[in-house]
DNA sequence: ACCTGAACACCGTTCAAGT
DNA sequence: ACCTGAACACCGTTCAAGT
């Protein structure tokens, strides 16, 4: 009874809000798919009115936005962790894997990153700046595989390639439009693919 | 006047309200983006209440995965014309160059066929099949390219590394996370990127 | 400065009722 | 058999008002 009045307080000046808001969203993001998390949803977890969420973001792009800013950042740092002590000729390789087991395991997280809900300029530089990061990280292994510098236009290529292979692959598995079979692991499947690369250019 | 009991029986028993309904959100689609296609508005462009639209299709998710099927047919229908009469060693190229401007000609349709909207087991059977029979020309196409019978492992494994690479290509550049240099085309952008496969195939 | 409640315009979906 | 209107539960977003 005497907490009354010191709860009221706490749910109505919380304070650090943004963050509460974004880890909620978070939770529930793998649950509820990347399309249905709402503004109202996510406050209500929180304890909060829906309107008081628009204090701290501009619009529900902007909340979805800061999430999968973090999740590049995230990505970017798994490549980078990966990577660490890799043998030049194996860093193809572990970055694919890297970056596919970080798509397989935050699949709904994955969809709101390469969405179609930061089409064109409703994106928040936040977002703009994280992705860069994480293709960064990219190139920069690609660069040192090829031992060239990761400005020339031959590391460019290569990372293009590579990104879009596995983005494709881990993309087309999330969906569902491929189905790697059950006894095969992640490992196996990119595998399997890279090696279709190397079959196409064999001939 | 006369007309006026004639048109309402036009607008009241349409008929064919099934395919009206589809071409109106075909129509719509790449205008307002994959993922704001409501029930309600296509009704409403072809004149009709929304409630009408439920004795056509279950669902939303049933009438826009309607057209993700025929999505996946006017793919692999681009898919075998583009490749009658190509020579063996161009086959790949001619196929991710087919499939590439595919997706750049219809984004928002595209975005629909790969989104997220049928994730799991709400997915029609009829874009399934759409689906499948995509993939299966793409097979056809490799086991022609590397001479080999289409049922076989290599070129299960060549097919799906060439269409992750594409599909991934494209999805990048539709969502804007890669812009390809405005005074480069499809084509050489495609190119580049096959080209960077190669150059980490050759090390 | 930060939060709330009421309100508006839009959704998907259902159900009883009309032709 | 096919279509409609009213209704419900959900959205995003805004605005005036509270603490």
């Amino acid at each position: 009874m005497k907490k009354a009045s010191e709860r009221k307080r706490n749910t109505y000046h919380v304070g650090n809000l943004r963050v509460l808001l974004l880890s909620a969203a978070r939770e529930m993001l793998e649950e509820v798919g990347p399309t249905k998390l709402s503004v109202r949803a996510v406050s209500d977890k929180v304890g909060v009115s829906c309107t008081a969420a628009y204090h701290h973001f501009a619009n529900r792009t902007e909340l979805v936005g800061c999430l999968a800013a973090k999740g590049f950042d995230e990505l970017a740092t798994v490549l980078a962790e990966q990577d660490r002590g890799t043998p030049k000729e194996e860093k193809i390789r572990t970055a694919s894997l890297a970056y596919f087991s970080f798509a397989r395991k935050n699949p709904a997280l994955y969809q709101l990153m390469f969405g179609p809900e930061f089409s064109d300029s409703e994106m928040i530089s936040e977002l703009q700046s994280s992705r860069r990061e994480a293709f960064g990280e990219l190139k920069r292994i690609v660069a040192e595989y090829l031992d060239k510098d990761a400005q020339t236009a031959e590391v460019r290529g290569a990372a293009l390639a590579g990104w879009s292979h596995t983005h494709g692959l881990a993309s087309l598995v999330i969906h569902n439009v491929v189905r790697p079979p059950a006894e095969i692991t992640d490992e196996r499947f990119v595998d399997m693919s890279l090696e279709g690369f190397r079959s196409i250019f064999a001939g």
